[in-house]
DNA sequence: AGCGGTGTCTGAAGCGCTTCAGTTACCCTC
DNA sequence: GAGGGTAACTGAAGCGCTTCAGACACCGCT
């Protein structure tokens, strides 16, 4: 008989004890006006007494059939995706939106670059996935549509069926391409982001960059082209060096490179702040002055940007408004409502001191 | 009858047409073993064939009484909390062990400074909480407490039946400051972290200190203090300034304040990188040649702290290792081991060039 | 021939909760 | 005092899965 030793009480349990209907506990807990105050009172006071800290969320689930929890896919590891402040801001905007929502964030981490296990995705207690600047072929997108978990894709990539939220990048991109063109700089260089996911680096041949998947930095790109291309400089004339990753380090190493080649380039247009910080650091060390002798032009406008010296003349977005979108479609999806037109966020370019005329 | 319309596969969708019983599927899933392979290769192609994605995680957790997820609760939103670097490594290590296991991360950021909503946490598929650097009275933790939930504690608080791995803050702060002591420095401010969660900074005076709620504040000053008193140094002759939050900014704002006091202090002992790195800045604006004249000590190790001109002597954790064993603890917890002993994260001192002899 | 062992598969009892269609009891109204 | 309305509560049918104690057949052994 008495074999329930240290079980955890139920609503059963509490149910019995005021001798109600377990109904009725439940009610207390989610529809406090189908009872009366006096009840709801009892309910709650001998839960408790017995130690019942409410319904159990994994069987509330099961029974409301929704898991209450938002799943965000990211390409890397946590270590390098948070030294990328930009999408710290995102995601911390995405956390309060989903979060007053009564949803948590589950967190699905990638494994190496390719973004998180199959697995993980399929086991994932979820339901509404946002996917953040994934490969196109990432196995975690195909369990995601497998499992026909609705799906929102920030950036990247482009999935049919899916809501998504994307950065003018193109534009932006295209606005620090004509900013360089109006200082007069003809002999411009791009610091570019990942083409493929595989940790490649280096210059870019023609043959890396027709089979890339990354459409950021491919759009980028075509932006830094269109603009320069209004001050008449042609695409074959522009290296476009690939950092293996997302850091001053890389970004450091490219520009060293790209700075040492004959004729040196007067600017450098750098896909992330935190490129451009690394492009800083290399000017410093080659000792050409910036703005004086070579002009560098961020993306993101993350705070560090600003307090570089100089600061970052840098292409901004709107980080809050993109992860609070992001979190808005989520959350609408969740309502069965059909993935709608691409939510696009604005650019602008924040001016500041490490951009000049054109030396000579 | 046929009202089972746009309705998502079951377990006994499959077992249905495959001709077998629900129990041989789930067997299928997850205990190959059990039937023979070509059956089992049968269920899984009708499976497919019916788009069937396999178990529904939220049923089989609630089956199998584990909901197969970390929950990882903060201090502060995701924002702030990315932007600290050490916070992240700490998290991606953390990641990583606990996905091995089978299991994801589920974040629960906090509301301002107090840690997450306690309804939050109330309603978290979880069935372990690691807890990072909350205040002793944040509600997350009694939630948790009351939903009995395996605990670990990271740094902070102390909680009395959980877990915990914590660096040794004392020891390294006791090397920082004997390192002044031996570099002759007898004049040494203390750039401190929050002592409570109200966001209130400034010069902290005895009466604030007394009512201090963060371990790791208190540890690190204490040890300080230690270290300093091998050279003689008093308690009283050692200002302590409290930073109301871990940014560069108010590592900048708090060291102008400390240096422009008379007589200015030879050292800064500073209680995280960010903070030395915002201290670097205030002393190159106040015109002080560091380690010339102001001798400048970080605490964390972080990345940034070898990228500053000059790198910053500070105190190293493995960072690493402390999110690993946070993750191995938690998993073990889900075994339900005991908590046993607080399992401490070594420090080491990293002198670099931001300390020197004391001037004179 | 008889028997224990083994490899496959099944039935049914949960896991803890929500929800919907009732059922009472009570009050108001004409 | 019958009819209707409402507030308060209940019973039972799920939600989709796991798991454990069998059941059954077949094998090799003695």
């Amino acid at each position: 008989m008495s074999q329930d030793r240290a079980r955890r009480p139920t609503l059963d349990t509490v149910a019995r004890e005021v001798g109600v209907s377990r109904a009725t506990v439940s009610n207390a807990y989610n529809r406090p006006d189908q009872l009366s105050p006096q009840l709801r009172e009892r309910i709650i006071a001998t839960a408790r007494k017995l130690g019942y800290a409410g319904p159990d969320p994994v069987a509330r689930s099961l029974a409301t059939q929704r898991s209450g929890s938002v799943a965000f896919m990211l390409c890397e590891g946590l270590s390098s995706a948070f030294s990328d402040l930009a999408l710290c801001i995102m995601l911390d905007a995405l956390a309060s939106t989903v979060d007053s929502g009564d949803r948590s964030l589950l967190l699905l981490p990638g494994i190496g670059d390719g973004g998180p296990r199959a697995e993980s995705v399929i086991r994932a207690q979820t339901d509404v996935v946002v996917a953040y600047s994934l490969p196109d072929d990432a196995p975690a997108l195909r369990a995601a549509q497998e499992r026909k978990l609705p799906l929102v894709i920030v950036d990247q990539p482009v999935v049919p069926g899916s809501a998504r939220v994307q950065v003018d990048d193109y534009g932006g991109a295209l606005l620090a391409g004509r900013h360089l063109v109006e200082l007069g700089h003809q002999r411009v260089a791009v610091l570019g982001l990942s083409l493929s996911a595989n940790g490649q680096g280096g210059l870019a041949t023609p043959a890396r960059l027709r089979e890339a998947h990354f459409r950021v930095t491919l759009d980028r790109y075509a932006g830094y082209l269109e603009g320069l291309a209004e001050g008449g400089i042609v695409a074959e004339q522009v290296p476009l060096w690939e950092a293996p990753g997302n850091t001053r380090e890389f970004g450091r190493e490219g520009t060293t490179w790209l700075l040492t080649q004959h004729p040196r380039p007067t600017a450098v247009l750098c896909m992330s702040d935190e490129l451009a910080l690394g492009a800083l650091r290399a000017a410093d060390e080659l000792g050409l002055a910036v703005p004086g002798e070579v002009s560098i032009v961020g993306f993101d406008d993350t705070p560090a940007a600003s307090w570089g010296t100089p600061s970052l003349t840098t292409v901004r977005q709107d980080l809050v408004e993109k992860g609070r979108q992001a979190g808005t479609l989520a959350l609408r999806m969740l309502d069965g409502s059909r993935p709608g037109k691409p939510v696009t966020v604005g650019v602008e370019l924040q001016v500041r001191a490490s951009t000049g005329p054109a030396p000579r």
